[in-house]
RNA sequence: UGGCCCAUGGUGUAAUUGGCAACACUCCGGUUUUUGGUACCGUCAUUCAAGGUUCGAGUCCUUGUGGGCCAACCA
């Protein structure tokens, strides 16, 4: 899909509008401001791909800024960890940025709008204000420290800054409206004193800047031209320029803020507090458990950055509620697997097979393919031998038509190998069967070009010889939530709907050539799924990770019975 | 009892700004296939409702209906 014959998004329209009303394309310059409170998840992809997009797009700037005003949820440590996943995902940002860098700013110019009598210094308890504040349908009354003398603020402000005061005795509030039809504009805080060291501002500060005050003029210092963020904060957006009115110059970049839909995905949880719950109460293993909607989670998944990019280009942008079923996400990754990811064969629930017309002792490399979609992928050797593992779900002693693999007295190919068939088998006490015998067509080895070879069977089955096979811990997840959209159960918690199969370990057996597999190396297990392996991995023993099963018709046909 | 935002197939987005509802995924059916994978082909919608303006409305207007957001010294 070329870019530039794709439709517009309606963020797109708005910023085509601005550049046809005169608006210069070199003063284009986004920004993605996380506030580094805990890891990025796949709802903040979404909006990297977005910003950084546009950046692309427009051939714009884009900043990294952390919007870091409040010191007692944020840490170095989050700071390290998005850098490493937006960088992760293939974008560069322009300048890495801080809001913390514009405290002094700020403070200048809040000192400038208490002196235009547009701010003064509240000494009620919150308490106090949030009962004067009203409710969205009732209005709010006025402090009784609104017009306080402009010298009195002005000294008290200087006294929050320099410490004479503890936390929420003092707070600056901004001087708007307390009638005002948006709660957010009945005289908001601006700054409140808070004792705390900042991650980098370290103890310089015992004030910090509220969100509206800082993000708009934030923007503003950066001369951002468009300012996206979600739509919770459209209300913000009457604040956000009302705080850019009072330090605006009209030669300059007037930043606009406008708001789009957060993108849902399904059987999932996204917000901050419950991911860490599932880390609390055990559900999972880490902020990088491979079942987290995290960017780490996923990396760790197996999924790639391309696939994500595309996943978040293909749900679009808009201004709608919307739940966006994983489905969506998982044919990304097999869509960029398939083209990429190395076939090879691993069994995972393995069945004994002896052939017993091939010579005990012997063994023969075969040749095959390692990526049929891609001639330049190559080909690799797999070992054959009298003893090989199938899956258990392949044999069935009889069966009908609709089954295209191993049955008494019918044949089936092994993929890269010869056509065998099943003449018996072999069961335990319980009925199980442990052991097929089948016999194979010597004449008919894959690529040897024979009459016999080119035969055509109906199944094909991947395999591993037993004698050579590798034994690795394979990690099985499914989804997390057995519920498409589990937090928005009013009268029940999400942790109701927590899969209790998300996660199943079995013992795989692999073809050799994956002995020295390393870390995040992604390969396709033949008709089984895509895998990569895990950091858990060690030299004695390889972990591998489920990334995504591959499509399944079978599975399908299954069901409807 | 208020204000703001939203409504197009099962899902997510489009529709040259008033001119034959398109794309991707899913589902279902089929062709090809040494992966029941891939690839390819096909089926699946009178755009929340009712009115109105117009030669013509998914798009504009009115009124409903349904959903989301707003009362942290969080962002």
């Amino acid at each position: 899909m070329n870019e530039t014959e794709r439709s517009l998004n309606f963020l797109e329209h708005i910023i085509e509008e601005d550049l046809k009303n005169g608006f210069p394309k070199e003063n284009l310059r986004f920004r993605f401001p996380p506030e580094p409170n805990g890891y990025l998840h796949i709802g903040h992809a979404s909006s990297i791909c977005l910003n950084f997009g546009l950046g692309l797009r427009y051939n714009a700037p884009v900043n990294l800024r952390f919007d870091d005003t409040n010191p007692a949820k944020e840490e170095q440590e989050y700071v390290d960890a998005i850098k490493r996943d937006v960088e992760w995902l293939g974008y560069k940002w322009n300048t890495e940025r801080y809001a913390s860098d514009y405290f002094q700013q700020l403070y200048d110019w809040a000192v400038l709008l208490i002196k235009e009598g547009k701010a003064y210094v509240d000494s009620q308890t919150s308490e106090e204000m949030a009962t004067q504040k009203g409710t969205p349908t009732k209005p709010g009354v006025e402090s009784p420290y609104r017009n306080r003398s402009l010298k009195e603020n002005l000294e008290l402000f200087e006294g929050m800054k320099s410490g004479k005061f503890e936390e929420g005795k003092h707070v600056l509030r901004a001087k708007i409206d307390m009638s005002s039809s948006n709660m957010l504009m009945r005289d908001p805080i601006m700054y409140r004193v808070l004792h705390k060291s900042h991650h980098r501002t370290n103890t310089n500060w015992c004030i910090y800047p509220m969100y509206d005050w800082t993000h708009g003029e934030s923007d503003y210092i950066e001369q951002v031209s468009h300012s996206l963020c979600t739509l919770e904060f459209a209300m913000h957006r009457e604040l956000y320029d009302w705080f850019l009115d009072q330090v605006v110059d009209k030669n300059k970049v007037r930043p606009k803020q406008r708001e789009f839909a957060r993108r849902n995905l399904s059987h999932t949880v996204v917000s901050k507090r419950k991911l860490l719950r599932l880390v609390e109460e055990g559900v999972v293993n880490s902020w990088d458990d491979p079942r987290m909607p995290t960017i780490s989670g996923l990396r760790r998944r197996g999924y790639t950055p391309e696939a994500i990019r595309n996943f978040a280009d293909t749900i679009g942008i808009a201004k709608r509620d919307n739940l966006i079923d994983v489905s969506l996400l998982e044919f990304q990754v097999r869509d960029h697997l398939n083209k990429v990811a190395s076939r090879v064969m691993a069994v995972l629930d393995p069945l004994k097979v002896i052939i017993t017309n091939y010579p005990e002792g012997e063994e023969e490399w075969l040749e095959a393919e390692n990526n049929p979609g891609d001639e330049s992928a190559g080909f690799r050797k797999v070992p054959f031998s009298r003893e090989l593992y199938i899956e258990k779900a392949d044999f069935k002693e009889e069966a009908n038509k609709k089954f295209f693999r191993l049955k008494l007295g019918s044949e089936v190919r092994l993929k890269n190998a010869y056509i065998i068939k099943a003449e018996s088998c072999t069961k335990d006490d319980d009925g199980n069967v442990v052991e097929v015998q089948c016999t194979y067509d010597p004449k008919s080895k894959s690529g040897s070009g024979t009459e016999e070879s080119l035969r055509k069977v109906k199944g094909t089955l991947h395999w591993v010889s037993v004698k050579h096979a590798i034994e690795a811990e394979v990690r099985l997840y499914d989804r997390l939530f057995t519920d498409e959209s589990p937090d928005t159960h009013k009268d029940k918690d999400f942790m109701e709907f927590v899969n209790p199969d998300s996660l199943e370990i079995v013992t795989g057996f692999l073809e050799p050539s994956l002995k020295y597999a390393q870390v995040e190396d992604r390969v396709q297990f033949q008709r089984l799924g895509y895998f990569c392996v895990d950091p858990d991995s060690t030299s004695e023993k390889l972990v591998f990770n489920r990334t995504v099963g591959l499509r399944d018709s079978w599975a399908k046909i299954q069901e409807k019975k």
